[in-house]
DNA sequence: ATGAAAGCGCTAACAC
DNA sequence: GTGTTAGCGCTTTCAT
């Protein structure tokens, strides 16, 4: 199956141009030599080098996506949006896992650059997002779920103060005081999620117990361990993960140590993640609309595409907050 | 940043040819020299272009991979497999979700065509498995997950006959015995499983109760409801699902219709995704070696392409049974 | 160790 | 409506 557009056209007693033209779909053709074409292709089993095609025509109609790891159920349901939304528009999705490290993501916008991606969705860590230069690129980029400095880019995120505030507020008014918070090291978004935390039970004169780790469900493992282990008395009687993994992490920790979510301590997070309703109690968290992010990022990318001198967008969204019982009442 | 290897040749004031070399890291250059190229490429910014590197070479250094739903745990941890072990060779990967629909299957076997992928790991489902030609394509295939006719292209697969059986056994020796089964209608694994499955009860002189169903949540939603609505002296003293969607739809109804795993009827299934050990009491599974599966698939592309005469290989791998409360003797 | 030049397969001017 | 041709940016003989 070496063949060349070429051995089509002679099969087809045509020029190249018609049967590329056939081929793009674009510039004239009668439909009669339009069909001989058509069967020359099939009969033959012709199939176009991408590969030329994209040189020559300078559109790659190739898309990155930069995640820090699919397995997060958040990214593994924004990646499918995105696919969905590429594939029905005949873009091509390549997608890298960061894994959160600075290395690996510089190699990977290195990587779009040489494939001369049509554009990029990008989930940057802290970091990465600070020092980031959009003009620095030839092709447009959204950030998802972490948003860099105002201006630098599209970007479709959360609005993470406030939803780590309601999660707070409802702790609050179940009865809770003792309010501890776990949130991820690497990204804005963990910074974000712990202010609102932050502000929340300031506004409530509460003290803010809080810690940055690795956002892993490893590390959350530990930091609840340690928690669990407290004196009674002073230990928190609350706990906030900022994402799914860590929150996975906390609630494995506490039934290892024999508590139970919401008769105990109360425990509830970022991510609806599946296992969140399945468990008894269920627990209780701020639900992103995930598939609807990766969705609007590829919107969000196509019209930045259509006019590239749109100024700089940020899309908020709100979260919702799903009540659970592992924030029963004290 | 429309940077030529010519604009990079003048700045260094070298021939194409060798910056060519110091790029491809291939050929004789004198270490000066090679600085020099290195400094300009640097300062320039300039970043080779993959599609023309990918036309002229002819090694396109991508591997497609075929997948019915990224958002399928196993799917998921197969594809990060795969991509870190396809990135660790520079190989670039595109993913593709099919849904178990034959038309987006064909698409993306086309598009593989196009792309002149060095090689792909697909998961097909039953009637492209049986229709599949490995000659009619030039790059290798391996099946996981699924394999065709014998013989017909590499595979790694899981030993499902043996592993459905044994969660038969090890429900009849718990002391159930009307045990019925929820298969997926669209892959060979679902018959392999159902027939170790059936064989097993055969053995036991059991009856066999099984139903072909779409793999998804939804579609055991309403089999298991219509068991849990039997006349409780017939009505199945204990449920297998062929896959994790299944399992987990068999759950939630379970659930729904206040039935407790282990306690009213058992449930037992395929796939160890996270929530099945996070439940109470636990689901007894088969776990596969996941991200294993994805490993060895690659491997197999790998030597498949260092050796395309070598005879085609199915690897079996032996599924691990976890026993947990959902199977609690009666 | 380095360079000149051909050409991978396609699309897009441009001519007719 | 169709064909001729240049050339996208690179790698790879083949010379030197």
């Amino acid at each position: 199956m070496n063949l060349r557009i070429k051995d089509v056209a002679e099969a087809a007693g045509v020029s190249v141009t018609t049967v590329s033209r056939v081929l793009s779909n674009n510039g004239p053709v009668r439909d009669a030599v339009r069909q001989r074409v058509l069967g020359a292709i099939e009969q033959l089993g012709y199939r176009p080098n991408a590969a030329a095609r994209r040189l020559r025509s300078g559109d790659t109609a190739t898309i990155g996506l930069i995640v820090s790891d699919v397995r997060n159920p958040f990214f593994t349901e924004v990646s499918r949006a995105v696919e969905d939304a590429a594939y029905q528009q005949g873009l091509r999705v390549i997608l890298c896992n960061t894994d959160e490290n600075s290395e690996k993501e510089a190699m990977y916008l290195r990587l779009m650059e040489e494939e001369r991606v049509t554009g990029c969705i990008y989930s940057p860590t802290h970091d990465a997002a600070q020092r980031f230069k959009a003009q620095a690129y030839d092709f447009p980029v959204v950030m998802i779920d972490r948003a860099g400095p105002a201006g630098s880019a599209d970007a479709v995120v959360l609005d993470n103060r406030d939803a780590a505030a309601r999660l707070v507020e409802h702790l609050v008014e179940r009865g809770y005081r003792r309010i501890a918070g776990l949130f991820g090291n690497a990204s804005t978004t963990g910074r974000e999620r712990h202010d609102g935390f932050a502000q929340a039970l300031g506004r409530h004169g509460l003290p803010v117990r809080a810690e940055f780790v690795e956002p892993n469900p490893e590390s959350a493992l530990r930091h609840v361990g340690a928690w669990l282990a407290d004196d009674p008395a002073s230990r928190p009687d609350a706990i906030v993960a900022s994402n799914g993994l860590l929150l996975l992490g906390a609630y494995r920790e506490m039934r290892a140590r024999g508590a139970t979510p919401g008769a105990d301590i109360a425990l509830a997070g970022f991510d609806n993640d599946s296992w969140t309703d399945l468990v008894t109690p269920g627990i209780t968290v701020i639900a992103q609309p995930v598939y609807e992010i990766g969705k609007i990022a590829m919107q969000l990318l196509t019209q930045r595409l259509a006019d590239p001198s749109m100024s700089t967008r940020s899309l908020v969204l709100p979260g919702e907050l799903v009540i659970r019982g592992s924030t029963a009442a004290r």
